[in-house]
DNA sequence: AATAATTATTGATAATTATCAATTTTGCTT
DNA sequence: AAGCAAAATTGATAATTATCAATAATTATT
């Protein structure tokens, strides 16, 4: 009797994931013929620079941001598998418009651009399923562009710990892969500023602390406090 | 001689977007047979209500934005002909998550949701332009999202009135139909502030202000300035 | 054209957040 | 386990932006 070794196991439900999207078995061949490593904290895609592939999830965490002049940036997702990194630069300018970082290591399957336009040019329920992606993505910028525009630090921190756990690991804890600085540049504030208030949220029994890892106790007040503004 | 109305013309201008994004004309037929009039400052969309349909800006100009607890908005689009509104409400939850209001007199066809998302489906061409479309909607939000973010009132201001100069009216010129408010709710700064800087802008003689109009005398300037952070 | 309503402007002040510096804690490497 | 590097924390201060209030200018209405 054969026993899967994780890989495997993975490679199937990515097999799987792809076949829901509408994908044909040779299809699915392509665009998971090429496959890179990542180790934590390297860069997946450099914004700027040209934008060649697009990228699937297979295994690990990314982040994705953008880059300002000053070394500040704005993560406005945090993906995990199966995810569709890439979408935006399908068309348009040939350049990435974000850059992406391993939070852990990873693995990444590359798909040339053309190749992939051409997989969506030819199967409509794959098309189909990329508009749903891109529905998704702006209106998860329309949260984060709401969040970091018009509220103050409490809230901007219950918006990303909520997404963090709600939308991301789908679980009361959020994982310790997440640093505070993360969290800050999720959040448009500084650093210093999310550790106060997580001190604010731990004080008011809202979250519990542990190390790097935290726990969201009482996520109605988190709401509440994102919906005070 | 038959002399053409300017709504013909218009007529025949919507017809030729529509031929280019690869309808044919029994589907020009069906994405234009409802059109609506909205005055200046009514409602096109209300952010929460339901999304039944996707819409085309035929005449006119909207402001798209997320509507805040406190009366904040954050504008992140302004549209003109012939621009589609509502993509991002094609699959999800069913109800729009921005708000969408005419800047002045406007038309717009309306096309359920549902027979939109046929077309698509049974149209390659078709569904690989409006592909493009979100394509430029994120990194649409993107750049808003980098200006909002990581930027002081100064860059913010110089990076809204950059994208109306080059992105919307294609003129030096911003139209007096966009207010300070308008302004302070695309840069995420309020009104006072904007006042403030833009007569900065007109010392340095970036800008010059003929009451309601700005004109940019030097857009090399506002791009330092929105460099600079 | 007169009046009302909206929008823009200005100044003063308060509130919020960023920055800087120093210290502690945690995680990683050997 | 020791030592090092990175991340987290804390306090003090500075910078930035929002808010409030009052007035002026512009636009819309009758």
């Amino acid at each position: 009797m054969k026993i899967f070794s994780p890989d495997d196991e993975n490679n199937k439900k990515l097999v799987d994931f792809l076949k829901k999207l509408g994908l044909n078995s040779p299809e699915i061949k392509i665009v998971t013929s090429t496959e890179i490593e990542f180790k934590k904290g390297e860069n997946v895609c450099k914004q700027g620079s040209f934008a060649s592939y697009i990228m699937i999830l297979k295994e690990g965490w990314l982040k994705s941001y953008i880059e300002n002049i000053h070394f500040k940036n704005t993560i406005f997702k945090i993906t995990k598998p199966f995810s569709i990194i890439g979408l935006s630069c399908l068309y348009g300018d040939n350049h990435y418009h974000f850059g992406c970082q391993a939070l852990m290591p990873s693995k990444v399957c590359l798909v040339e651009r053309t190749v992939f336009d051409n997989i969506i040019k030819g199967n409509n329920k794959f098309a189909s399923e990329i508009i749903k992606m891109y529905s998704n993505s702006l209106q998860n910028l329309y949260d984060r562009l709401n969040s970091i525009s018009n509220k103050q630090s409490l809230s901007k921190v219950c918006d990303s710990l909520i997404y963090l756990s709600e939308k991301i690991f789908e679980s009361d804890t959020i994982s310790p892969i997440i640093t505070r600085r993360d969290i800050a540049e999720l959040s448009g504030l500084a650093t210093e500023n999310i550790v106060r208030v997580l001190a604010e949220l731990k004080t008011a029994n809202a979250i519990a602390i542990d190390k790097k890892e935290i726990t969201i106790l009482d996520m109605d007040m988190l709401k509440r406090f994102s919906c005070f503004g």
